[in-house]
DNA sequence: GTCGTTGCTTGACTTGAGTCAATGCGGCAG
DNA sequence: CTGCCGCATTGACTCAAGTCAAGCAACGAC
């Protein structure tokens, strides 16, 4: 890889783990790709052969039924881990919802490299931890949210990820976004359909919480309330 | 704690990862303690001061509403680690589901041990990842599987989960066993009502996939065709 | 014994979300 | 400009699971 030290993730991947010199000998094992829309990076199933470190766009981890029914079961923003580190297959395919960039290693050289480097793999554990908290609230939304409150802790979690790019902490969350998503998409995120996604946004936007300038930009108009909603009060 | 080397998930829970000296040291900092069913040994939102290996037993990590609704977001078994490790509040409960033992320590202590012994934070890890790739599994069951395969996923789970005691691989799994919580407790953990949990396990038993001779006892009598229902094919 | 209590099951009815089927709309190729 | 194509929205209807309300069975206290 060219050059870490100019990446834009470098403070808040799990490379700001490494030291220069470390860094030097990570970039060695991996290198930048680019991803377009729409194309898989692993599929389920799959013998976990590769790791990488999200740099720019927005990824969706699968888990998909014999019969076809789809739960998306994690989204990944730039600085975030992609992967299944030391062996096991991966139970879930990992797609492009935007073009991406991330930068790629071998599972096999990534493990060897993290065995050496405790300091790596705290900051791996931290994500990891912070990854499953994430995913039992989002158990929490599938077994026992309601339709418009699934719809309000999406917008709201989305507002969040791309507001904290960390370049500029004055923007903690966003009240103008780009959705990385179509609306069966985020049907699969929410455990509903299509439809249903379609009629709840059509709601908070009647009752004036959000605003739909066109069909994949969102305008949180009344923060308050849509947190209220969500939050299943 | 008094005998490290005599416990039962020595070589099942984290603490395989040390040698005799450094489970020694371990040892100092953590005391057993015996907690009865119901019991709540971490509260939702409380600032993580506690973790734990369990011994003995079944306990449940829950998040609920303000309104109420419960859900259970993770059920874990003897040798299962318990807590937030590095900071940050528990985002969940944890509860005992049956009579259980478990070995505690405080957060601050067993994070300094921790921060010393990377071998403990490896296995730490790829315990995180397992946990993380099981809630996951566990999120497509909440969005996109019916009542009757929630309930057969559950079953075969547990028949796992208390199987693999890993003392005797003779016994993968088990078909005949006690039910380690209520149907409530089962609603909660499956995203559904009490009356729904036992409407299709009256189902199941009519259809002659298990028995239940009593109200905790589950015998699984066609083990394939439970699977192919809790798989969604 | 019999009275409560607690947890589970069953039945009748309601409802939130799913299904099926048009229709609408914005962009782009020709 | 026109017509098509790929989403997205909307409407009418269905159905799986939830709600509300009895009953039932096992167990312990007295």
């Amino acid at each position: 890889m060219s050059d870490c030290m100019s990446c834009v993730v470098r403070n808040r991947a799990i490379c700001s783990a490494l030291n220069p010199d470390e860094l030097g000998a990570l970039s060695k094992l991996g290198r930048k790709q680019v991803v377009s829309r729409g194309q898989t990076l692993v599929w389920e199933g799959d013998e976990s052969l590769v790791v990488a470190n999200v740099i720019r766009g927005v990824l969706k981890l699968g888990v998909s039924t014999a019969d076809g029914r789809e739960q998306i079961v994690g989204v990944v923003f730039p600085s975030d881990f992609i992967g299944r580190p030391f062996g096991k297959e991966s139970p879930y395919s990992v797609n492009a919802l935007t073009d991406a960039e991330v930068c790629i290693f071998t599972r096999s050289s990534f493990d060897d490299f993290a065995k050496d480097h405790p300091d790596l793999q705290h900051k791996l554990l931290q994500r990891t931890l912070d990854e499953l908290d994430r995913a039992r609230q989002w158990m929490m939304l599938l077994g026992r949210k309601t339709a418009s409150e699934r719809i309000a802790t999406l917008l709201l979690e989305i507002s969040n990820r791309l507001g904290n790019t960390g370049c500029s902490s004055i923007a903690p969350f966003l009240d103008q976004f780009e959705l990385p998503m179509d609306r069966q998409q985020m049907g699969d995120v929410l455990g509903l359909t299509i439809e249903t996604v379609s009629r709840q946004l059509t709601k908070l936007k009647e009752a004036e919480m959000i605003a739909l300038p066109d069909r994949r930009t969102v305008v949180i108009k009344d923060r308050q309330r849509l947190q209220n909603l969500a939050e299943a009060a």
